[in-house]
RNA sequence: GCCGGGGUAGCCUAGCUGGUUGGGGCGACAGACUCAUAAUCUGUAGGUCGCGGGUUCGAAUCCCGCCCCCGGCACCA
């Protein structure tokens, strides 16, 4: 038995590509042990808890909760979307995986591997919180550039302990933070070196994570493994902290396994499957130190395999999401209605596992077109309608060198899977379609067809076992079109392993075939092309549609009220009449207007917008205005408007 | 700085326990064919294998020095 995972996603924004490097090789890997007769499980789920999403849900005035919600169910939707098909994807907020939680740390506690110690902490008292080190920023101590609260981000580059930074700033509000002294507790990593070592010695993987853990290892220290925060895992000795996401986020990778099956002891207590994780090579240190340490510590088994993904590209560039160099798997890619297929194979045959992979939108359409449309789908339609249009029914023989050559081409697929190297697999596929080309094209079985009809039919049968072959060795990779391409000769493939590629049926009737992909137009990638530029260059020129406009609530608002809000030099709070209510909203408009002239103006409002707190002031909708050198300019009827009156 | 990975034709890349003329793909060019989504097939051009030195009968492949690119150096989710 197999137990495959995937990285958590963090339940704080929407997947991109880069995300995808993780899941789609790892369901491509699942798909594959599957059809070669493991049985596997396979799990992930979304990483709920810590600082960040704490700190965004509450600018965009949400709770924590429904933040999570939005993303958890997003990532849901994307997954079923690229058939990644995990058989449990749950959520870190669940009850049981809190439980399993408590249960392992308590453990931990009792092995005593947990210690408690006071540290001097950075305190706003203003967000009367304790700020974690990356809300605080201050002056280095060293070097005297501004710095984060770990470490000197600007200017010499020194990890700072806490207590260490100088004039302390809380980054939420902006006030001078105080340091006060609390008690956490900390995980003793230290204790593990000798094991740790022994055990990487062991580990298989990928290189890249591998090479990691081993430079780290002779420089462990012990984790400060609590939280000042209310969203979390309550740890067991003090109710007033939560435990650090490192700490539960991982104990996802077995509370979902007892969700997805009965066998989760056998799994993660007796040591009886092989725990492999996909990650991005980001969290290596996590998943080779961090992780089993907890775990050993915990007598639990512990993971066989790490294999870490390569970073992904956009166009060349680094990925960044501040610099604009992502792209958006549901908003873009999706969206734009491209086959998912194209994009696993994209992300499965670019280059190898652990390597970097560049995305570009001309490259996947040079890739669909000329490898997938082009080899392989050219040869399955091509041989599909030319037996369908000839035969209808063929009577199955098949050369051994054929057979042969089917057989090379599975145990290649085999040997790459085993080994993590999907781009090889992949390679393997089109070689036998191309191959397939070559055969069918130096057979001139069209011209046979006028000669020798009974040697046309064996050609075709030949190829007609290559198609077969090649629907059910790339099927991992492309669910859907291949599903779709072996209804033209009744095959059920979710039913074949990869052995089936080799079985010769007594005959095979053809149904009509349909096209099995659609070809990658320029048209159809220029609008993404444009949408990365203009991302990069800061506009937000991209198109959007009619509908996405009608969500827009815009009306003419009446001001009624205007007052100042207290140690605010921008805010006004105003109310507003929007026809059926009189509204409460907050506008940045006092450097310009005063609240007497605003009475009685009429202003555009945009009356839908999710409500929000500023200055502690409830808003609830948007007074519109241009910007003109920071300043708002208001926006007004040109002829006197009733209250209330619909923006078209 | 330290550590890891890498630098092979316009682009991507295999080879790297040394040995016949450094493979493959895309692109380019020429031809063939028509069953197929102008798809396919055949052929051609294109390389100082980052730079310099060394070992050897022989090095992309081993050793030394140098240059350049990417990533990591941890509690960041």
């Amino acid at each position: 038995m197999k137990l495959v995972t995937c990285g958590l996603p963090y339940a704080n924004g929407m997947l991109h590509v880069g995300h995808l490097r993780t899941y789609i090789p790892a369901d491509v890997y699942v798909r594959y042990l599957r059809m070669m007769g493991e049985e596997v499980v396979f799990i992930c789920g979304s990483d709920c808890h810590g600082t960040p999403i704490v700190v965004n849900a509450e600018k965009e005035g949400m709770k924590p909760e429904e933040f999570i919600e939005k993303y958890h169910e997003h990532f849901i939707r994307v997954f079923n979307a690229l058939d990644v098909k995990f058989d449990y994807f749950g959520k870190t907020t669940e009850e049981h995986h809190h439980e399993r939680t408590k249960e392992i740390v308590k453990r931990l506690i009792e092995n005593g591997y947990v210690y408690k110690k006071e540290i001097e902490l950075a305190y706003c008292e203003k967000c009367e919180r304790f700020l974690p080190d990356r809300y605080v920023e201050g002056i280095c101590p060293y070097c005297k550039s501004p710095a984060r609260g770990d470490e000197c981000d600007q200017g010499c580059g020194r990890h700072l302990e806490p207590g260490e930074i100088l004039e302390p700033k809380c980054k939420i509000c902006g006030n001078n933070a105080v340091f006060r002294k609390q008690t956490h507790y900390f995980f003793k990593l230290t204790a593990f070196e000798e094991f740790l070592r022994d055990y990487l010695s062991k580990l298989s993987g990928t290189e890249n994570a591998l090479n990691y853990a081993r430079e780290w290892i002779g420089n462990l220290k012990d984790w400060c493994i609590t939280r000042n925060l209310e969203w979390g895992v309550r740890f067991p000795l003090d109710e007033s902290l939560v435990l650090y996401v490192w700490v539960d986020a991982p104990i996802g990778y077995i509370s979902f396994t007892e969700k997805a099956t009965k066998d989760w002891k056998k799994i993660w207590l007796e040591g009886k499957a092989e725990i492999i994780h996909f990650i991005g090579l980001d969290i290596a240190y996590h998943h080779c130190i961090f992780w089993p340490a907890m775990l050993k510590g915990s007598g639990y088994s512990l993971p066989s395999a790490v294999v870490a993904s390569g970073m992904v590209k956009i166009e060349g560039k680094t990925f960044s999401k501040s610099r604009g160099y992502v792209v958006w798997v549901e908003d873009e890619y999706l969206k734009a209605g491209f086959n998912p297929d194209y994009l696993r194979y994209y992300i499965v045959n670019y280059t190898s596992h652990d390597k970097d992979l560049n995305f570009s939108w001309d490259v996947l359409k040079d890739k669909v077109n000329n490898e997938i449309i082009a080899t392989l789908g050219n040869f399955l339609f091509r041989i599909l309608s030319f037996a369908w249009k000839n035969f209808g029914k063929l009577e199955m023989e098949v050369e051994d060198r054929v057979l042969e050559r089917i057989k090379e081409t599975k145990e290649k697929i085999v040997n790459a899977i085993n080994k993590w190297e999907f781009k090889s697999a992949s390679d393997a596929i089109m070689e036998l379609a191309s191959f397939g080309n070559v055969y069918f094209q130096n057979s001139k079985a069209w011209e046979l067809l006028k000669s020798d009809k009974k040697k046309a039919m064996k050609v075709v049968a030949n190829c007609l076992q290559i198609a077969k072959a090649l629907m059910i060795l790339s099927y991992p990779v492309m669910p859907k079109s291949m599903e779709k391409v072996a209804m033209a000769i009744g095959l059920k493939l979710s039913n074949c392993s990869l052995q089936d590629a080799l079985k010769v049926d007594k005959e095979i009737e053809i149904k009509k075939p349909e096209l099995p992909f659609k070809k990658i137009e320029d048209e159809d990638i220029e609008p993404l092309k444009k949408i990365l530029v203009e991302r990069f260059s800061g506009k937000i020129n991209s198109e959007i549609a009619l509908e996405d406009f009608k969500k827009l609530d815009l009306r003419v608002g009446k001001i009624m009220s205007a007052e100042r809000i207290k140690n605010s030099k921008k805010l006004l709070k105003l109310i507003v009449d929007v026809g059926d209510e009189k509204r409460q909203i907050v506008a940045g408009l006092a450097e310009n207007y005063s609240p007497e002239e605003l009475i009685g103006k009429l202003v555009v409002v945009l009356v839908n917008l999710k409500s929000a707190k500023l200055m502690g002031v409830e808003s609830r909708g948007m007074i519109l205005a241009v910007d003109v050198a920071g300043k708002p300019i208001l926006l007004t009827p040109e002829k006197e408007v009733k209250a209330g009156e619909r923006i078209k």
